[in-house]
RNA sequence: GCCCGGGUGGCGGAACUGGUAGACGCGCUGGAUUCAAAAUCCAGUUCUGGCAACAGAGUGCGGGUUCGAUUCCCGCCCCGGGUACCA
């Protein structure tokens, strides 16, 4: 009987369904292992070739695991919120909780077909309210807590009340928008509703008032993450920034855990490097200037303190609060067309053309504090806003910005550190000895950083400060399709809903666009059903106004992998976001794959939110994942996006049908490393079919099955060992490519040796029941085993079967002559600085030529040198 | 611009911490089997010269360290990714 690859992964994959072989249990004394992948968003368009990629690789390790006795959690599930299936909804009307279930069934069955050992009992679906009623109240937890700097660490907001009603903001150290100070007598007068307005300067989830990104073809605001090159993310359309009062996450408390986490972790460096520039740290300090007549203070933000005497001039940002307040009057025009001029321009125009150098003289006049001189103040875009203080000491000689503002608007540009050439360009270097400023001259950069900040700190004009370019993550979109939030509002003023309201289900609504007084989608609804239990419907408009806007998409992916933990029935999955012990048991994800391209996105919230769980005393652990893999991209065979749009999607259903799911798992492997991208070929799955259909026959003669109890001999116990060595290195390396060149060594070697023994098929099906499941299975079945072959355990390599009596190295003598030295099998590594013997076996085979020098080197080679 | 990766046959790619470069697969060439084809099997396949044995060169380019470098160091070129007035 030939491989009939299609009977043979039918019959398995309903095996392994019916049996729940890759069940996964929460109480087990054996030792845990968590494999995640990150799940998909289910498009219409389904599953092409390249999307399983990681899901395979990571397959091979769950299953790898397993055979070494490991409890092995292996889930998947589906991120089912977002913006397609809502787009798709307003240009057919289809709800999107219709063509989203269709899509999951769809994307269920391709990935059925290709054997994956899901333990299906725990997927999740984000937008099940049984699901996301728990993201609901992850942000009920957020909104109740802030951020103490004190401990580092996120606590209740009951905390921060105690605070304010013993000592005020008197030593407070929290992270939080701008606050007036007050006392705790202050604090016990304010009136009710002032309290919450001020307490939500606190809260890690807050609404407020911010520059945001708009995307009006979208009609929604998206996260910094979403904005590629001024346009949207998804759709490619126009963004801008516009002040709108949108909900946000603190995510700013967690920057510096965040970085330092960072070095806890195994993820590939240029993973963490991206993460690193997201979060920006810079060192240095903040100074105060004082505005020459008026009753005003410039603060800026520097690196470079010790350029202080260098800086010639000030900016502000054009949108900085003190322009209207200091501009002198002769300036007033040219100020007001200024700020036409930069709200003429769009975000894109801004970024693209950053050459351009524009600006305008405010009039007024700063006092340098170390150097009492007077500066010019000016504003310009190309100071930002949202950036440290929104304006900049400018420093022409060592800032090439400043430099080219300085020639253009002909400001004097002072050099402050030795040999500093400025005559076409700032010289920004950060080493040297100082000139042109008083007290620091002579010193060294790095000395005279110290010396001017303790100088600063010491006048009471400034401080060290350290800041970030991360930026609060923008948490409410003008959307449908996502999680409503448990939020009411009374006088403007936000409240959460009791958490045993939850979930707040989606309202069911007719039509996906925004209404017409510009109200989000959810605008429409009339009825919500926020109390499930009793029934209870609230009306919208009456009762108190509901949260209209819905969380991002990237809620509920931040703490998914939490849910998987659960087991159980839906009244104990009801009773908690995930337990204690499972949480215990599990704890984080042990390899968790997945692209690159989340860098910025979820791969840093799903970290936030987890040091905020862990802080919230919910989770032992305050990384998610340990270990990640970023899999590439597989393009098409032109190397250009696998895409419906360009026509050039390869769907694996046409794949599994023509050459079988076993040879597309080994395939996608073969192709190369993981992390790598690469085009999809056709031509190389015919190897991998070959090798499939020569394993097949190893254990034939004919149609017969024809394995044999005979002892195995030397050679054949050397395959398979070589095979056994080489799988187990690569696999405990995270290299799914290698394997299957050395199944296919093994496989050619015994069909060579004419091997059928047992005692070496047995252990070789083991080897490849991780890259080739289902023919594993089968032949694991013929071999008379009755039990799946998942938690068989994996082979042990055994060196000696490798070793030979005498193996032959070659020697190169005076740089010419090559010599075949025959050295003794057991002169090896340990060999290393051993001169004597090798000089003992080359002189042997010199003969009279007796070497100056040998040195034997690591298991091969000897070098013989006259 | 800055920060990370990476450059190996006709192609995808091996080579673990410096130790016989090109494993394995694809493709190609020749052969066996076949009436023929498919499938299968055998041999060859880095380049140059040679019928051959063999000799020389060879891991983007130029230097260096070393008995020995694809691997380590310095300079340059090219490709991919991230980021972009972040003071």
């Amino acid at each position: 009987m030939e491989y009939d690859f299609s009977s043979i992964e039918r019959k398995w994959r309903t095996r392994w369904q019916q049996e729940l072989t890759f069940r996964a249990q929460n109480n087990s004394k054996k030792e845990k292992f968590y494999v995640l992948d990150m799940f998909p968003y289910p498009s219409g368009s389904g599953l092409h070739v390249g999307h399983p990629l990681g899901y395979i690789a990571s397959d091979i390790f769950s299953r790898y695991k397993r055979h070494l006795g490991f409890n092995v959690l292996h889930p998947m599930g589906y991120d089912a919120f977002g913006l397609p299936a809502e787009q798709y909804a307003i240009q057919t009307g289809q709800h999107p909780a219709k063509t989203t279930q269709e899509n999951i069934d769809r994307y269920r069955e391709q990935l059925d077909l290709i054997g994956f050992s899901f333990d299906w009992s725990r997927q999740v679906n984000t937008s099940d309210p049984e699901f996301y009623r728990w993201t609901q109240w992850i942000f009920i937890k957020l909104f109740h807590s802030w951020y103490n700097k004190a401990i580092e660490k996120a606590e209740p907001i009951e905390t921060l009340i105690r605070h304010f009603e013993t000592e005020g903001t008197a030593n407070l150290n929290a992270v939080a928008d701008d606050y007036q100070d007050f006392t705790a007598e202050e604090w016990k007068a304010f009136p009710f509703m002032q309290q919450r307005e001020i307490l939500l300067k606190f809260r890690l989830a807050y609404r407020a008032e911010t520059v945001v990104n708009w995307c009006p073809a979208l009609g929604t605001v998206l996260a910094n993450d979403e904005v590629v090159n001024g346009v949207s993310e998804r759709g490619g359309h126009p963004v801008e920034q516009r002040k709108m009062k949108q909900w946000s996450l603190r995510i700013t408390a967690y920057a510096q855990r965040l970085l330092d986490g960072l070095d806890t972790i195994d993820w590939t460096d240029s993973l963490k490097e991206i993460q690193r520039n997201w979060i920006g740290r810079s060192q240095g300090a903040q100074i105060r200037f004082a505005v020459k007549d008026h009753d005003a203070e410039v603060e800026v933000f520097t690196t470079r303190p010790d350029t202080i005497f260098g800086a010639t001039f000030m900016v502000l940002a054009p949108e900085h609060e003190l322009v209207s307040e200091i501009t002198s009057s002769d300036q007033k025009k040219e100020i007001a067309s200024y700020l036409e001029y930069t709200k003429s321009r769009s975000e894109r125009e801004r970024m693209s053309e950053t050459k351009k150098v524009t600006g305008a003289f405010t009039g007024a006049y700063a006092i340098n504090p170390i150097t009492n001189t007077e500066v010019p103040i000016w504003i310009a875009d190309y100071v930002l806003a949202g950036y440290g203080t929104g304006a900049v000491m400018a420093v022409p000689a060592g800032d090439q910005r400043d430099w080219d503002f300085a020639r253009h608007f002909n400001l004097p540009i002072t050099p402050v550190i030795e040999g500093q050439d400025v005559s076409d360009g700032a010289d920004e270097r950060k080493d040297g000895t100082m000139i042109n400023s008083d007290f620091l001259n002579g010193m060294q950069v790095p000395q005279a950083i110290q010396t001017i900040i303790d100088r600063i700190e010491e006048l009471g004009i400034g401080k060290r400060k350290v800041n970030y370019k991360l930026r609060d993550a923008v948490f409410s979109r003008q959307r449908y399709w996502g999680e409503p939030f448990p939020i009411y509002y009374r006088d403007d003023i936000p409240f959460t809903m009791d958490e045993d309201k939850l979930p707040i289900v989606l309202p069911e609504i007719n039509e996906f666009k925004p209404t017409e007084d510009g109200d989000p989608p959810l605008g429409r609804a009339t009825r919500w059903n926020w109390d499930r239990e009793n029934g209870k419907v609230i009306e919208n408009g009456k009762g108190f106004p509901i949260e209209l806007n819905t969380m991002p998409g990237w809620a509920g992916s931040s703490w998914y992998y939490l849910r998987y933990m659960m087991e159980g029935n839906k009244e104990t999955r009801a009773k908690e976001f995930v337990s204690a012990e499972a949480v215990s048991y599990w704890k984080q994800v042990d390899l968790y794959m997945g692209g690159a391209e989340h860098a910025t996105g979820h791969l840093l919230y799903f970290r936030f939110w987890t040091k905020f769980l862990h802080d919230m005393g919910y989770l032992p652990f305050d990384e998610p994942a340990n270990k990640l893999i970023n899999q590439g991209m597989i393009q098409a065979e032109d190397g250009q996006k696998m895409s419906k749009r360009y026509g050039n999607v390869v769907n694996p259903d046409d794949v599994v049908a023509e050459h079988g799911a076993d040879a597309l798992r080994l395939h996608e492997m073969f192709l190369g490393p993981i992390e790598m991208h690469k085009p999809w070929n056709t031509k190389g799955i015919e190897g991998v079919s070959k090798f499939l259909r020569k394993l097949w026959r190893l254990y034939h003669n004919g149609d017969d099955f024809a394995v044999t109890d005979e002892k195995a001999n030397k050679d054949e116990l050397k395959a398979l060992h070589k095979c056994i060595q080489k799988v187990t290195e690569d696999l405990d390396r995270f290299a799914f490519n290698t394997p299957v060149s050395a199944f296919m060594v093994a496989v050619n070697e015994l069909t060579d040796l004419q091997c059928k023994k047992r005692e070496i098929l047995e252990p070789l099906t083991i080897l490849v029941s991780c890259h080739a499941p289902h023919i594993a299975e089968e032949l694991w079945s013929r071999l008379g085993n009755e039990d799946s072959i998942s938690e068989v355990a994996w082979p042990i390599f055994n060196e000696d079967y490798l070793k030979d009596d005498s193996i032959t190295y070659p020697v190169s003598f005076n740089g010419k002559t090559r010599f075949q030295i025959e050295l003794p099998a057991d002169m090896g590594r340990e060999e290393v600085g051993k001169e004597v013997l090798a000089h003992e076996v080359a002189q042997k085979w010199l003969a009279g030529n007796a070497p100056k020098k040998v040195i034997v080197v690591p298991g091969r080679i000897v070098n013989v040198v006259i």
